[in-house]
DNA sequence: GAGCACTGC
């Protein structure tokens, strides 16, 4: 299906293209092109419906002027020289001049709002502004961040500017690397760091300010703890708070704490001029290889940034513009085409990030990650198609889904962004004018839209019981709390009043999904908890299987020695068991030789370490078990998994013990095709119908023995 | 008989 579709988009690509692009129009269609759009800059790249260009308008004079503002524009474009002191490059950040502002406003007021585009310092320099305020003798700034490598960097940055060792008066808190000791006194660190730390010291009393950084990007992290902070300034008035921002609906953080005062911080952006199509695009596919072209002819020199959905589409275009790229002349400036995406092997990732080959430009094709997550030098053109993809938990049917959807108003400005980083730069929407003024102001928080069940059990850990009335800035769905308080209580973690108990509690101190720690918990009980942390492991990250589009047959044929009758849990810790026999030095080529992923093994063996010493820590017996009880284990999950079960019916068919659905095993499972009487399930995603993934068989009779307590009612 | 945007503890 995949290989058909991707032939007959091709078909329409190449005929459009070649429509635009034949070998002898592509010189002189360029000339002719530049020529129109500098005699007629303000109207446009006209060229009428001729040849299958595409089409943009420049933004009205007007809505320039409001991109100017929101990208605070700075007007000197020279850069500070090499030379230059740390000092001295911080004195020249724009952020400097409001330093004395800044450290009034937060003596005066216990939280304020920053607004600051990339590059005013903000993250960097007000943390260090603190620590000389008056107010702020004892104690230390925390300064969250939604990204790990952000929190790091920024922690490596500021400790050069203080030029102290990185972990002593400056340090970083992320899991499974802590930099920090006794004396930091400033300290960056996730948000689901601070969120942790909220059991052991719910009052943050080590701060004297907190800083929520980023938090325009409404996290679920952030938004509790948005919450949290707002419970928490109540009982310590000495506690100072500042909520950062890159965005201009800082109103909102403001409202929320309640008319805080707001400060705007101008930036180190250049201005991008965006440019809209004329009329809509049918073909986003299709636009976006004639726009690369049509530009690439016509543009100055300058890296180009290309936003599309996904991983498929990305390996399609980039075969498609090598292909149309030798066409180029080879007098001419060359195309060097390079997919980026989270999922792509580190090796491929770096071409990105390293010089364009000399008379090339750069043309990167990029996922969302370099939205937020990475950042490219040398950009100067964005194309926008103005989709992503996005995941929404349906609360009703319990089924997540991953589906292309629109991207957002502030989202857009964020991509366009991503051309000004270092110089003027263009932004090329795939989208009318009036498209633009239709998408909504901003993304939709996560909180509205995942599974809560961990999020549910959070609160409860650190004392909001009443999750239901917790001050959300944007409160969730109640159907998907309800759904959520119903989950942990099928899994025992609350009690019949709704109250955590001790159970719960101690799955919220694990670092895994709720039916994962429960899983933990079981297994103590059933002397299996070795084995159950390997595949716990395995399944808190991205499979270890890769499938890579070319070779899979080669794959599946590799994966086969690892396939356990029982299932996909049994079949992930065969593979793990094999990886950890393996010495040392053979590990690298044993994954090549099998497809293993070695990223996501190596996430799975930092997990396995700290769940082991959690065990430890906690007194808890690892056993030692020479053989393998697939029951105890099964079971053990089972108690997690207890509201993901299926039934096999007479017609052949899997339904949900719970809602009665009709759900089909994951062509990717071991028990894909297999008919067994019963089924329990890590995780039900729609796709082109309810699918479910990380399957493993039960018996019937184990559901009751399970949970009698929930599924007293619907017996089996 | 077929999919995986991106984070985080």
């Amino acid at each position: 299906m995949a290989g058909e579709n991707e032939g007959s988009r091709e078909g329409t690509l190449g005929k459009n293209l070649t429509n635009g692009f034949t070998k002898g129009q592509l010189s002189s269609e360029s000339k002719k092109n530049t020529k129109k759009s500098k005699g007629s800059s303000k109207k446009g790249i006209e060229t009428g419906k001729r040849n299958g260009f595409v089409n943009f308008m420049d933004e009205d004079e007007e809505r320039s002027e409001e991109q100017s503002d929101t990208f605070a524009v700075s007007k000197s474009v020279d850069k500070p020289p090499k030379k230059k002191s740390l000092l001295e490059q911080r004195k020249q950040l724009p952020i400097w001049e409001a330093k004395d502002a800044i450290c009034q406003k937060i003596q005066d007021n216990r939280v304020i709002v920053v607004v600051g585009e990339t590059g005013s310092g903000k993250s960097t320099q007000i943390p260090q502004f603190l620590n000389e305020c008056e107010y702020a003798k004892e104690g230390c700034v925390g300064i969250t961040q939604p990204r790990r490598v952000a929190a790091v960097n920024l922690a490596k940055r500021v400790a050069q500017e203080q030029n102290t060792r990185l972990g002593d008066k400056v340090g970083y808190s992320i899991r499974f690397d802590d930099s920090t000791s006794p004396n930091t006194r400033a300290k960056y660190l996730t948000d689901g760091m601070l969120l942790r730390e909220l059991i052991n010291d719910p009052l943050l009393s080590q701060y004297h300010t907190l800083i929520l950084d980023e938090a325009h990007e409404r996290t679920l992290m952030t938004d509790m703890l948005l919450g949290f902070v707002k419970k928490i300034i109540k009982k310590r008035p000495a506690l100072r708070v500042i909520i950062m921002s890159a965005t201009l609906n800082a109103e909102r953080f403001s409202e929320f704490f309640d008319g805080a005062e707001i400060c705007f911080i101008s930036g180190r952006q250049y201005p991008v001029q965006i440019h809209y199509t004329y009329v809509p695009e049918q073909d986003y596919m299709d636009a976006c290889l004639r726009t690369i072209f049509q530009l690439h002819v016509k543009l100055p020199p300058g890296d180009m940034l290309v936003f599309l959905t996904g991983q498929d589409e990305i390996e399609a275009l980039e075969s498609l513009i090598t292909d149309y790229a030798k066409q180029l002349p080879s007098n001419k400036l060359q195309i060097q085409a390079c997919p980026l995406f989270a999922s792509l092997p580190q090796e491929q990732q770096m071409l990105v990030f390293q010089p364009t080959i000399p008379n090339h430009r750069k043309i990167v094709l990029s996922t969302n990650i370099a939205e937020t997550s990475v950042t490219i030098s040398g950009i100067r053109y964005v194309i926008d198609t103005g989709l992503a993809k996005v995941k929404q938990f349906n609360a009703r049917l319990g089924l997540e889904s991953l589906t292309v959807q629109p991207i957002s108003q502030s989202a857009a400005r964020q991509r366009s962004g991503r051309a000004g980083r270092e110089a003027p730069g263009q932004c090329y929407r795939l989208y009318t004018e009036a498209d633009f003024d239709k998408l909504p102001k901003e993304s939709t928080p996560e909180i509205k839209r995942i599974d809560l069940s961990q999020a549910v059990l959070t609160l409860k850990a650190r004392g909001q019981n009443d999750v239901i009335n917790f001050d959300y800035m944007d409160p969730p769905s109640k159907q998907s709390l309800v759904r959520a308080l119903e989950h942990l209580y099928s899994i025992g973690a609350l009690d019949d009043n709704g109250k955590i108990n001790e159970t719960g509690y101690q799955m919220s101190l694990i670092p895994l999904l709720p039916s994962l720690a429960r899983a933990m918990l079981s297994a103590r009980e059933h002397n299996c908890l070795n084995e159950v942390i390997d595949i716990v492991s395995c399944l808190s990250t991205d499979s270890m299987f890769l499938f890579p589009q070319e070779k899979r047959e080669e794959a599946a044929e590799a994966k086969t020695k690892f396939l356990h009758s029982e299932g996909d849990h049994l079949t992930c810790l065969n593979a793990l068991r094999v990886y950890l026999e393996t010495s040392s030095d053979m590990r690298k080529h044993w994954c090549n030789q099998n497809f293993v992923n070695r990223r996501a093994l190596k996430i799975i063996l930092d997990i396995r370490k700290q769940l082991r010493e959690h065990c430890k820590k906690a007194n808890w017996d690892i056993n030692d078990n020479t053989e393998v009880n697939t029951e105890n284990i099964l079971r053990s999950f089972l108690s997690g998994y207890i509201s993901s079960t299926a039934l096999l019916h007479p017609d052949g068919s899997y339904k949900t013990t719970v809602g009665n659905q009709t759900v089909s095993i994951h062509p990717s499972s071991s028990l894909f095709g297999k008919k067994v009487e019963a089924i329990m399930y890590h995780e039900s995603v729609f796709t082109t119908k309810p699918y479910v993934r990380g399957v493993s068989s039960i018996r019937g009779n184990w559901l009751s023995a399970v949970a009698p307590h929930y599924l007293g009612r619907q017996q089996v």
